[in-house]
Parts: C-alpha cells; structure tokens; sequence
DNA sequence: ATTGTCCGGGAGAGCGCTCTCCTACGTGGT
DNA sequence: ACCACGTAGGAGAGCGCTCTCCCGGACAAT
C-alpha cells in the first residue's frame, strides 16, 4: 500500500511558509554567508513544521557534486557473483572491513557509499563512463585484478581516487598502504626470539605486490638475523595451497620448527596439516601468520599473526578521498601503516 | 592534476551534433516511442561522437527515480565500526554474499546500491527521513537489532522494502527467508540416519526467529524420530558461546553422539572443545551446523551442516524491491527458501 | 550632508533532463 | 476530393535547487 508520492515539501515552500525567499532559505540550511539569527531560528522553525529535507538530485544538479563516492572493487575478468572465485572475494570478511573503515568518515559528513563491480574491461570502461558523467565525487578502489586497468583509466580521467594498496605500476595516484617488509620483519623476529633454529616461510603469489614484499622483508630480516637461507614455498594466499605448501615444506625440510605464513587463510591450511602430521604448534612448530583476519581466531591453536589495520586504513583512504575532492589541485598522497604482531598460541 | 572538468556533453550537444532535437535524441537514449530508424542511427553515432552519457541527476530531479536503492544494515544502539560488535556484523562473510547477490539482479538493470548503517534511533529516523526525499527509490533491509523499529518506519513511509529473514512482529511488508524448521529436521534427520541415538542441540538466542525456529524444528523433527526429549543450550550465535554450550552439554550428558548446532561459527567452537575433550567427530560425536559459512571449510573436520543460500536469497531481495519499485500498488510478498544439507565430515 | 562600504536579503537565471503538448505529414475510408 | 486518424518530430515548460547579481539600509569616514 505505498501511498503515492504525495510531493514532498520543497525550498519554496519553506520559503513561502517563513516568509522569505528560497535564496534565505537556501543559505540557513546551507549555513552560508550571514543570515540574521532571528530569521534563521524562523525559517528553522518552518522547516521542521513542513519537514522539509533537501532533494539531493537538484542540488546535485547545480553544485555538480553528489556526495557519494564509488566504492569500486575490481576483480578478474569473467567472474561472476555465483563464480567460486567472486564468491570468496566477497565472503572475504575483509570486505566488510574495509566497508566499515569508510564509513566512520563518511557518514558524518553525509556522504554515501555506492558499491560498484568491475569483473571485466568494458565493465572498466563504462564505470569510468558513468563516473565521469559526475554523478560520483570520487572513488575507492580496492584491486585485486593482476595488472587492472582502472587505476590508470581514473587517473587518466582526472576522477579523484584512492587505491588500497600500492599499484602494480608506478601511478601518480594516492594510495594507503601497510609496510609489509616491516610487518615480516615482526614475523621473523618473533620466530627467532622464540628461539626457533630453522625457519622457512610459505609466501603469497609471486605477481601480487604484497607477495613479493612479505618474502623479501622475511628474508631480509633472517639474514640479518644470521640466516642466509630460507626454504620457501608458494601457497597462493588460499587455505588448499598453505595445506599443500606446508606439507611440501615438511617434506623438504623435515626439521623446520618455525614457519612465517604470508596470510592467515594459508596459516590455517599449514595448522591443519602440522596436527595431522603429529607436530605439537608452537612447540614442535611455531607458526606467524599475517593479516589477523577472522581466520586467525577460528583456528586452534590460536594464531599469532600481523596484524593489519584494515578499518583503520579504509578510514584514511575516505579522508584521502575527500580532501582530494574538496581540492582538486591536491598532491597525490601515499600513507604507509605500520602493523603489530598479534601474540597468540601459535608462535 | 585532475583536469578541472572540462563540461561534459549535454542531450543539447548531441542533439546540435545530429541535427535533430533534445527530445528526439532523449527518445533514442531512452528507447521510448517510435523513432525512425535511420536517424535513430544517426543519434546513435552522434552520441557516440560526444562520448555523450546521461546525467543522472538531471535524470532524478524530473522522473523522481534515482536507479539506487540502499542497502541498510540495521544494529543494534552504540555500536560504532570499531567497536567488536560492529566489527563482528561487517566482518561477518555472510554481509559480502549479500552484496554479490544482489549484484547480480541490481546490476544489469543499471541500479547501485548504497551501503548505509542504523546504528541508532536517531541514524533510524534520520535515514527515513533521507529516503523520504526520494533520493532513492528502495530499501534492503538487513536488521540484526532485537525489536527493530526500521521495518515499522520505512513501512509506515511507505517506502518500497524487502527485508533479509521475516519481522520480529507482523507487519505489512516484503521478505525472503529460509524454511528454518525443514532446515532443522534435515539436520535432525542425517544425525539419525548415522545412528546417533542421544542426540543433543546447541540453539540460538531465543529472541531470534531464526533461533526458535530451528530449535522448534529440531524437536519436532526428533519427536517425529521418536525422540521426545533434546537436551539443549543457548550459544548465543557465537564461537565463543558455542564452546561454553557444548562443554556444557557433555558435563550433563556425556553420553551424547550427535549434536545439531544452530550456526556455523558456534559449531565451530563445539568442534575445538570435542577435540580438546578428546571425542572423534564424527564417530564419537557427530555434529551438523547450519549456514554453510565460511567457518564450515576452515573447520577440521570439514562441517556438515545446513546451507542457507544466502546469495540467492538477496538476489531475490532484489526482485521483489524492482517489482515494488516499478508498480507500488503491488502486494506484499514473501518467498521462502529451502535449506540443502551439506555433508562434509563431521556427520 | 555626502560618499563609500558593508551586509542582509530578494530576484531570477539556469543546471540537464523528461514529457506533454502541438504541428506537419502521410494514409485510408467514404 | 474531403476529412479523420495515426505517427514522427519539435517546442518549451518545468523538476528543485544554488548562486550570481543587485538593491536597500545601516553605519563610518570625510
């Protein structure tokens, strides 16, 4: 039983209703320029009587402005929602995450997220389209395409954007980030601290940035810490191939009794296929994981982990995003978090 | 060096570019009326030409249609992103397949959704009030706050909603849920199936429909197995209540050999306490959950457990919205779910 | 007094689109 | 031949808002 429309009051209205014009009205609900206080709390007073709230298409319509920024996750192409692959990016609790770091900026300052897909070129292309038909301020982009086209695509367009994570080719582009050759180092220093002798690490995919420099920052930090090699294997950052990296590893290296694991999910796979192998975690093996997803508090023992503070990043990548807007002549910024080991039972 | 918008092609141009009037090319863009097919073509490339793409604000201010609809998470009072609840609800997969659900019915029809959060009575009101002014078109409702009182609002607004799981009280409005009692006897009926003969359950809060019902199921199945008593504890939906609730049950009923779990995550935690307890799941005790979430993989052994097809469900939510949307004379509907049972290892 | 300055308020153009009219032009029936 | 009717395209009125421009009055400086 919707009742139809029964037209909403508009800005004439008040106006007329205050006795004033829409222009005064305009400026005490846009608190612009000087208004006497008396007739300010009048035209107040008439717009709570009439119930009066702003239509957000016409302004939008004049100021050029929406007040609504795209939250755009780029994935693969020809994935679709039911694909197993789209499915797990987005039951991936660290959307949600991500969604929840937004939003404690951008809803106090009245601006909206809308989400949007990119899973294939023209899908990339008409996105960019529609965006700049200006009817979004900007973008956050979250890209887990190798070698996505989008970051290039907005820049060219000159649409305000954010990345999460740096991109994979150098772009005069803002993105936050976490230090992740800093946040291995936790990893190792942990490990050895524990007084663990021989150490290997099960590292991410080599094409993906925070792959590589998860690697690099372990192995640099073990060979600091007297350690010249260590034994790696690749797990794809998903939980089947930690099982299998780790049991290759186990294979190789039968008397490994430290383990740094690039991300949670693989950690779990490792865990599993240490207690089916017999190995007490941590003593036999200790195990590091990164991230501190929901991963690492589901699994027994519980997981020591890097934590990475993804809500806290998203918020400086909505703070990013509007000063970009608010001033488009702005410095592409890059901030860099730290991460924190999370001490738990596995290491 | 964002290019300070450089004005973008209006219907004006295109229709100057091909020699033929706004509405005319309105028509064309639109697909609306009769238009002869050789200028139609002729549209077509001058709207290809400019790189013309509709305003959509223009748009909204005269069709009072905004193509998006919000996606609300409706929550409990003070609870901020950062606080664990919160954290809990958006880290939660369960809010990503939701999303991609609706993707796939929201996105090729050209309507976004925009994410927004009732954290409180106040956020409740104000969002009503922001919808009102038909800045958007529906609403998806997602509410895990006991006695919300959204549903009532945005029904009395008269806005087009459908909700995620039926209303806590009656009310006149659009929903999709699973069949949560046949759900519950699928479960009842595998522990039986094994041979299980003291069967035993962990529920849900008993403020929850969800929780009632699948613990009323999950009796009635059993009474129909000629089981007459379940023993059972509340776990509260978490990981955590789920470990206390089966520790629990095995001090009162140690004999227990098969236990029905109410969600996934509790299920999760009844796992690691077997394990540390010493009991082989599934052969002392077999255990089936009910989701099918994430935590139903990361478990060893693999969770047998009931499968909510959440995706399908938003993906219907969406449907029902569009429907409403398109003609509010329409009625009311619902559209219940079935479960499908899952078997992994752990029953 | 006269001029200049500031400041509060109104008038009105126009953002880009849709959609209702209206006109011009066939086409068919008588 | 005439009129009725259908059909394709144009003209133009807004949708609700912001913002520039303008005006009138208060006040300070000359």
């Amino acid at each position: 039983m919707t009742s139809s429309r029964p037209r909403l009051p508009t800005l004439e209205d008040v106006a007329r209703s205050a006795g004033v014009s829409r222009a005064t009205v305009s400026r005490v609900v846009n608190g612009t320029r000087n208004v006497d206080p008396e007739i300010q709390r009048i035209v107040q007073e008439a717009v709570a009587a009439t119930g009066y709230v702003p239509n957000r298409a016409a302004r939008s319509l004049v100021t050029r402005r929406t007040d609504s920024v795209a939250l755009v996750f780029s994935v693969p192409d020809h994935h679709t929602a039911n694909d197993p692959f789209l499915g797990r990016v987005f039951s991936d609790p660290f959307f949600g995450r991500i969604v929840g770091g937004l939003l404690t900026v951008l809803r106090p300052r009245g601006v909206h997220p809308v989400l949007m897909l990119a899973d294939s070129e023209d899908a990339r292309h008409e996105l960019v389209a529609n965006l700049r038909q200006e009817h979004i301020d900007g973008v956050v982009l979250v890209s887990i395409a190798p070698g996505d086209s989008l970051p290039f695509l907005l820049t060219e367009a000159g649409l305000p954007t954010v990345l999460f994570a740096r991109p994979t080719t150098p772009l005069p582009i803002s993105f936050v980030d976490i230090a992740q050759q800093a946040g291995a180092r936790q990893a190792a220093d942990r490990l050895v601290e524990r007084g663990c002798r021989r150490i290997a690490t099960i590292s991410g995919p080599f094409d993906s940035p925070a792959g590589q420099d998860r690697l690099a920052g372990f192995r640099n930090a073990m060979a600091e810490h007297g350690q010249p090699y260590v034994p790696s294997t690749e797990g794809g950052f998903t939980q089947e191939g930690g099982e299998h990296a780790m049991r290759e590893l186990l294979r190789d290296h039968p008397d490994t009794d430290g383990v740094f694991v690039a991300n949670d999910l693989m950690a779990l796979g490792a865990l599993h296929v240490l207690r089916d192998l017999g190995r007490q975690v941590p003593d036999d093996v200790a195990v590091v994981g990164f991230d501190d997803s929901s991963a690492a508090t589901a699994s027994r023992p519980l997981l020591t982990t890097v934590r990475q503070p993804v809500e806290d990043m998203a918020a400086e990548m909505a703070r990013l995003l509007m000063a970009l807007i608010d001033d488009a002549a702005q410095q592409t910024r890059s901030v860099i978090f730290k991460t924190t080991l999370v001490v738990r039972q596995s290491a």
